[in-house]
DNA sequence: TATATTTGTGGTAATATTTTGATAAAAATA
DNA sequence: TATTTTTATCAAAATATTACCACAAATATA
């Protein structure tokens, strides 16, 4: 079940808004001023925020969402506001915001974003194909036929290295630098055997090898 | 600035996006129906597209991309889609530089694909056009016709060398050191014959030999 | 802690590339 | 033109690189 924090000064608003959420299964924490919502911050595992912007308080959802953010560069938020400019300036500071509506705003619209938000976040993500696999990067798996090939963390970071830059050569020095890291002083031995076991557990991998260079995917 | 023609007939997302793409500095022209798009294709010079497949109107994502195919066959574009099945069926279609994100996605992801692709086609271009060869720096890779010239890694070092300073004479010393190194000391009978196994490999190169000193590409 | 999984290492076999050395061809020189 | 010097060509030999495997070490998991 999720739980999402609604933090908003209407009162009338923030409960009509809360039966809704409730009545859709979710677990909501109200709070009608931005004080109580700043010092909450962090004492809960919040699966998505809904602030406004304009909390007729000294704390404002700007302030709400820079201390979130501290904590956690990820969790999804809607902004809410009455003025347009205060959307520009929260998409101005914001990547992570995933979402905003403009008020005043249906109850019935806003429980679609929200329901398309915590879909996109927490079930589905982005896919890339290559030949029959299916590698979600989110997830860091990769299906084949709908059955998962098993990648350890090594594997999965060469493919993506691969996958993010299609046809590109690297070299032993290049892959060591993006896999192992800049630290990395072992033999470069490695990459021969990580290539292996890539193409032994992805054979339709169209891994090339560069003769005295490194490896390509095409 | 970076001109980005985005498709999208959910208004919410569609906006989302878009504002997406002005924060990071790109030019956004929207469109929210197929039929508003296609009579566009063609008015002007756009960078990357992004369409989505199912446009619950008569035309869909692939009426846009034939039209838009037609008139550039090179122009990056990314395809989104709730099905997979769309996906499946733009991959049989498409060979070009282009990429393909399910829905829902979120904006980042987007984004970074929409970052990484501008880059790779545009400031990262790393393709040298010589006769009727296509060099390809980053892809180690030499085209023919299409069809790949496979070059090992001294050969496409000379080639490197020679491309980088057209018209410039190297003698076999400069070679040595370029490609060989500083501290190889074998005979410089080497650099003969590697020139012999480029020129065969690369018949239309114009590798002029300088008698009594050594070789350049003119 | 015990167990399972993942990653690194070293040796050998398999491959691909480069060098060598011999000879032919071409260019310069006298 | 004859001679010398330099370059082109080729294939076999030498070398360098990569694939593969089994096991050890390290790391994660229960």
């Amino acid at each position: 079940m999720y739980k999402i924090c609604l933090v908003e000064d209407e009162i009338s608003l923030n409960n009509l808004i809360k039966s809704y959420m409730e009545k859709e299964g979710y677990d909501v924490i109200q709070f009608y001023k931005g004080n109580d919502a700043l010092e909450y911050i962090g004492k809960e595992k919040i699966d998505l925020w809904v602030l406004d912007i304009m909390l007729g308080d000294s704390i404002s959802g700007y302030d709400l969402i820079k201390k979130i953010r501290s904590l956690d560069k990820n969790v999804p938020v809607i902004f809410t506001s009455a003025r347009d400019q205060d959307l520009d300036k929260i998409l101005g500071l914001e990547l992570g915001s995933d979402d905003y509506i403009a008020k005043p705003y249906s109850p019935k619209e806003l429980m679609l974003r929200i329901n398309n938000i915590l879909k996109r976040v927490y079930t589905n993500s982005s896919k890339i194909k290559y030949e029959d696999y299916e590698i979600d990067i989110d997830k860091r798996i990769v299906l084949h036929n709908n059955k998962e090939i098993n990648l350890t963390t090594l594997e999965f970071d060469l493919l993506y290295m691969f996958l993010s830059n299609k046809g590109k050569s690297y070299s032993r020095d290049d892959i060591l630098n993006v896999i192992w890291g800049e630290n990395y002083f072992g033999s470069d031995r490695v990459v021969d055997d990580l290539i292996r076991r890539l193409r032994k557990k992805m054979p339709k991998l169209n891994i090339n090898t560069i003769y005295g260079f490194g490896y390509r995917l095409t």
